[in-house]
RNA sequence: GCCCGGAUGGCGGAAUAGGUAGACGCAAGGGACUUAAAAUCCCUCGCCCGUUAGGGCGUGCCGGUUCAAUUCCGGCUCCGGGCACCA
């Protein structure tokens, strides 16, 4: 026997099995049920973080698991490969974005290859090969045909040093990351799509996918339906402007309204600044910062008054305008309606320019008129103060006053979405190029599609100052006064369609072919939770667009959807004298424990010198806490590293990294090797009979059908993998204690631990390659089925009981599966412990359950 | 600031539909084997009282519903994800 268990070989040999046979490769077949299993598609950043790994084993082990169950499985892989930091690696290097790409595909491929993903790699693409970028470019001219594109003026970071667009996250406390520069918010004309035309079809459509509620809950929250009235006031004392139109969800509080704001740049304001004066410098104060809601909703509201008055629709009354900072010119219509006493945000804002507060909503139970001293009475109530709406709840409220409005002809009720089109434009250089061209006389032209595709210049200089193909004549000059517009594509696009792309990789004369309608939708989309909606909210529009143009049949693009949690470990560091600190990777640290296994100091290995524990946090290069995977798998092997992976936490949560626990998984295999050729060579075993069974041998039996049933459930229905495994272990920990060499004992020790093989070829599949040929089997595991469960085997000949009184469980009792209620209430009266705790009291009532418990209710 | 989550022994976690809190694993302690070490195997292991039997307490905090709450409801605290140009 091979004693020694050596993942190296095992894994070699199983993996050139797969790759000789080509296991993976998935052909449409209609005669059969597909199942597509896709993983969100990594940023080629250099080499896979541990976030990875999991990402990828969790989607691993569910093509597995769906294939042993007879489905058709695809499961493709590609390269999510334009974006910010090739361009960084390419100014800090100096090396061509394209290049350093390529490079970090072809190592991270060789990775997934080692940890013996089955994926089918002849669909493999990356975002940025012309040919598949081509098809985005062809389907956004469709998308200008249909009137889906537009281009409006949008606010952009913009570093006046560096002189270029940076992203949100390049700006950090207001200032370019790079030159320190204060950001300014600057006007440019961008390109959108119309996504808000879908967003009735993306908010009624989360009903039918298989979702996490959380993450349908946050679409419908940033879709944000909402039903309002919008209205017109007066304007007085401008010479350009009439009237101002604001939007509000509260027009039950319309009496409440003592001033307006408007956005710096709104017309009105600019008008202002000519005659008000300090207007112009609080212009220009509110276009600095961020543009990130975050920075919008944190930042000091501030305003100054233009001196206009705004006129009441229904009291006349006159109200001041002030400019604020937090009303932004491009969302709405660039103007809001203040109510102190009954918003929190005008609250602040009204208290810091002693303008009025009026309450004109009083608490409906107790028709109190609210405290608004110190901030602002949110709820819903009765109207007060309101003239001829005195007593109307919010509902009749809402619809009288939009009434009057209406017949005043100066508002009317509206639904609105907080979901905004979608700005597509980016000013950089690594993305697919906008395929529009523009005239010498101001045309604009989507290109046609000979004139596709436009491919993006490889051989190019980046520094800190922008893209490169703004500086280019080559890329941008078509002559005749002809120029090509030199922004890209936001990355958003390239990852809202792939997944479709994977179904037809290989067609090139058309974007996606009827394989798509094979495949889709996918089955199970596994990924990070921050991706919960941005990236798929985009994918569903794109999905849409693409239905509706014709080339997919379904409504949603991903069936159901696996969030997984973060890879997270310890931190440590030591703080130097000018307050920066170093930090140290955890394998280059020793930690000390006192006798209860609790962490007490750290020390660096290299020097012996005490380090501070910072914490556990997500791994990341800052913190310098991340765990190489590829040292992992050349200790243990992929397969410790995948079970290690599944066991540690459910996918969902996040996942703690822990040596010790790599080495119990690692154990643990060891011990299943082992326990299988001690079994193999414990004697052939006799055919079973399930007739002729000890009950130390049924016992084993339903324990070997109950971990079928169990891990079957898990990893299929519940995704918990963690308690899969746990199972098979309890299971091959009862075939240890299992001694039991004769021939039907052998029979059901075989089927225990083929059972326990089989339920882990999923997880640990290199492994199981090898011990399925040990026990004998001709054809290779990755073609077995999930085994059968045996109902009969599942019955029991008694089943425990706990007794309780009043709620405390005070002794147990084995009753028959068919024991009346009646039964096991006297049992479970006469027991000695109840009988104690009874005594003196009166019995009120007596609750069993069947199968579960008793409860005994004396006082 | 707004939206969405999470919190259970020394640690990771389990308890799937309101019904035995702590499965499984790690760490720790004790023992076996060994010249020794490693590896492996066996035992103990929420806290407190008690020799045992048993009893009390216990799922972030405060309160509620229920015969029964980790699970449901209300109010907090702390930690994490997202906030439209990171992917």
């Amino acid at each position: 026997m091979d004693a020694h268990y050596s993942p190296r070989d095992v894994e070699r040999e199983a993996q050139n099995f797969w790759a000789k046979n080509q296991c993976f490769k998935a052909v449409e077949d209609a005669s059969r049920e597909k199942f597509y299993c896709l993983c969100m598609f990594p940023y080629p950043s250099g080499k896979l973080h541990m976030g990875h790994v999991r990402n990828y084993t969790i989607g691993d082990v569910v093509s597995r698991f769906q294939r042993m169950n007879g489905r058709n499985v695809l499961q493709p892989m590609g390269w999510d490969a334009f974006g910010m930091p090739a361009e960084n690696a390419a100014i800090k290097n100096n090396v061509a974005p394209g290049k350093w790409t390529h490079e970090n595909i072809d190592y991270m491929r060789g990775q997934l290859k080692a940890l013996g993903f089955a994926y089918d790699w002849d669909r493999e693409f990356a975002t940025c090969d012309v040919d598949y970028y081509r098809w985005e470019q062809w389907f956004f001219a469709r998308l200008v045909d249909k009137g889906l594109v537009y281009k409006k003026m949008s606010t952009v970071n913009w570093d006046p040093v560096d002189q270029t667009v940076l992203a949100n996250e390049q700006v950090i406390d207001g200032r370019g990351w790079r030159s320190g520069a204060l950001v300014e918010r600057r006007e440019i004309p961008l390109w959108f799509l119309k996504i808000t035309d879908y967003a009735e079809e993306l908010l009624a459509d989360l009903d039918d996918v298989e979702w996490p509620e959380q993450v349908k809950t946050m679409q419908r929250n940033w879709i944000g339906k909402s039903r309002g009235v919008e209205l017109t006031f007066g304007v007085t004392g401008s010479q350009d402007i009439d009237q101002l139109t604001v939007y509000t969800t509260r027009p039950d509080t319309l009496y409440g309204v003592t001033y307006l704001g408007i956005a710096a740049d709104h017309p009105l304001a600019l008008e202002a600044s000519r005659h008000v004066e300090g207007l112009e410098a609080f212009r220009q104060e509110c276009r600095q910062g961020g543009t990130s809601e975050a920075d919008m909703a944190t930042m000091e509201k501030r305003g100054m008054d233009t001196g206009f008055k705004a006129v009441h629709p229904l009291t006349g009354r006159e109200v001041p305008v002030y400019v604020a900072n937090f009303v932004l010119m491009e969302y709405g219509t660039g103007a809001v309606m203040a109510v102190p006493a009954h918003d929190q945000r005008d609250h602040e804002f009204a208290t810091r320019y002693q303008l009025p507060i009026e309450p004109v909503i009083a608490d409906a139970a107790t028709g109190q008129t609210p405290d608004i001293t110190d901030a602002a009475w949110t709820e819903h109530g009765v109207l007060i103060n309101s003239g001829e709406f005195d007593g109307l709840d919010f509902q009749a409220a809402f619809d009288a006053i939009a009434a009057r409005l209406a017949e005043l002809g100066c508002g009317e009720t509206r639904t609105n979405f907080r979901l905004r089109d979608w700005g597509v434009a980016r000013q950089r250089y690594w993305g697919a190029p906008i395929p529009v061209k523009y005239g010498p006389n101001g045309e604009t032209v989507p290109l046609t599609d000979d004139e596709l595709p436009v491919a993006l210049p490889m051989e190019v200089e980046l520094d800190a100052s922008g893209s490169p193909l703004k500086k280019s004549p080559a890329f941008y000059d078509l002559g005749d006064g002809w120029t090509r517009e030199t922004d890209t594509f936001d990355t958003f696009m390239e990852s809202s369609w792939y997944y479709a792309r994977f179904c037809c990789a290989d067609n090139q004369d058309a974007m996606l072919d009827e394989r798509a309608n094979y495949w889709l939708p996918v089955d199970l989309y596994i990924g990070g939770i921050e991706h919960a909606i941005l990236h798929l909210l985009y994918a569903r529009f794109f999905h849409k667009l693409m239905r509706d143009f014709g080339l997919v049949d379904s409504d949603e693009p991903f069936k159901r959807l696996l969030t997984q949690g973060m890879v997270i470990a310890e931190t440590f560091h030591r703080q130097n004298a000018d307050g920066s600190k170093d930090w140290f990777n955890p394998a280059d640290v020793e930690v000390t424990r006192d006798d209860k296994g609790r962490p007490l100091s750290a020390t660096l290995i290299s020097d012996g010198q005490p380090v501070d524990m910072g914490g556990i946090e997500k791994m990341s290069k800052s913190k310098n806490n991340g765990v190489d995977p590829q040292s992992m798998i050349d200790r243990f092997g992929a397969d410790t590293v995948r079970l290690f992976m599944m066991f540690a936490a459910p996918p969902e949560q996040s996942l703690e990294w822990s040596d010790t626990g790599v080495e119990g998984a690692h154990r643990f295999l060891k011990r299943l090797w082992r326990l299988v050729h001690e079994h193999v060579e414990a004697g052939t075993p006799a055919t079973l009979d399930t007739s002729a069974l000890e009950t130390s041998q049924r016992e084993l039996r339903r324990k070997t059908h109950e971990t079928i049933a169990k891990a079957g459930d898990d990893i299929g229905r519940r995704t918990t993998f963690n308690t899969a495994i746990a199972a098979v272990m309890e299971l091959t920990n009862a075939v240890g204690r299992f001694n039991d060499t004769s021939p039907q004992g052998l029979a059901v020790a075989r089927e225990a631990v083929e059972a326990a093989v089989l339920i882990l070829a999923p997880i640990v599949p290199h492994l199981t390659h090898a011990l399925w040929g040990v026990l004998g089997h001709d054809s290779p595991v990755i073609d077995a089925c999930w085994p059968a469960v045996d109902e009969q085997a599942l019955t029991r000949d008694s089943i425990t009981v706990v007794v309780q009184v009043n709620g405390k469980v005070r002794d147990k009792i084995d009753v028959s599966p068919d024991a009346t209620k009646d039964a096991i209430e006297v049992q479970a009266m006469a027991l000695p412990n109840v009988v104690k705790h009874i005594d003196g009291k009166t019995v009120r009532k007596v609750i069993v359950v069947p199968g579960k418990l008793v409860n005994i209710v004396a006082n």
